[in-house]
DNA sequence: AATGATATGTTATACTATTACATTTTCAAA
DNA sequence: TTTGAAAATGTAATAGTATAACATATCATT
């Protein structure tokens, strides 16, 4: 059972290339930021950009398994944890899933578009600042930490191959 | 353990009148569109009603169960998917919960607000035409079917509470 | 080298959700 | 009003997701 999806933001696009700037990117924030980037947090980091999917951790565990780390759960859950933290990896909350960002700069509003049809995930970007979630919170008085936002629906090419 | 909250919307109401009001609001629907208002189902909303929180599928079956109803998951399930269904029942993602809908009005976006401090859930509603989600998913040919909208942060109470 | 903090590995368990199938209830057509 | 199909319920079994607790190992300083 797998039915996590591509995450090529329904086009296509260099993706060797955008593996090893992602990781050029991990690098040097972990340095800056004094985190450790040890084997096993960087492999699971490696494979969410190779996969280029939403990944459950059950999926990420089975790759560390295989390749001689730890092979019980909190591995993997705890590599993940520490990339959501770094702010380079996300977590899918419709999905239970994880995706390794695509859009790496720092305090952007990752959105999450998940195409029922193709079981992509493609992320989007959304401006904080003009947005009806923001301020209804501030409306409310509410002071956001973390936001969560994910549109299901149909990708481009699934709104072709579908007629209605 | 119960990790879910209040939904109050961080202000005092009158409880007992939403909870009538909103029972009523589910007859009506139910009996517009030919919707089996059944005692197992009827249940479960007012229980979500009178709890006025967000509730695990779990803690809703435990009611059930000690009230002679079924005792297996997928009588919770089945409820709460067929109040989803109909738009009275809302899912919050992040805390693989159950909250009846506070504004249940047609075509509204709901927007949790989740308190980390008091775990209290707060419905607020968005625009759907005015939001920065809306935009980032149009912008990429995406077709919206449902959305997910959820903060986490600090109330305003809990705000005051807790200095930094 | 000693020490304290951080990270890893494992066991066990808790929590969330669905599949499959038997039984009952409902509703409408004959 | 019977009856037959569809919908709803009940249960057992299992799948999928996540964390607590604790032992061991590694790292970054003294």
């Amino acid at each position: 059972m797998n039915k996590q999806g591509d995450t090529t933001s329904f086009r296509a696009h260099k993706h060797a290339h955008c593996v090893t700037s992602a990781l050029q990117a991990a690098e040097s924030l972990c340095a800056q930021k004094k985190l450790r980037l040890t084997p096993v947090r960087r492999r699971v980091l490696e494979v969410l950009l190779e996969r280029h999917r939403a990944m459950g951790a059950y999926d990420v565990l089975d790759r560390l398994r295989a390749e001689g780390f730890g092979s019980q759960p909190p591995v993997a859950y705890r590599a993940l944890d520490f990339w959501v933290g770094a702010g380079l990896v996300h977590k899918v909350q419709k999905l239970n899933a994880f995706v390794a960002c695509t859009h790496p700069s720092s305090g952007h509003q990752p959105v999450f578009m998940i195409c029922r049809g193709c079981d992509t995930v493609a992320e989007g970007t959304a401006d904080p600042a003009d947005s009806a979630v923001e301020r209804a919170a501030s409306a409310a008085g509410f002071r956001i930490e973390t936001t969560v936002r994910e549109v299901e629906g149909l990708c481009p090419k699934c709104q072709k191959a579908t007629p209605q």
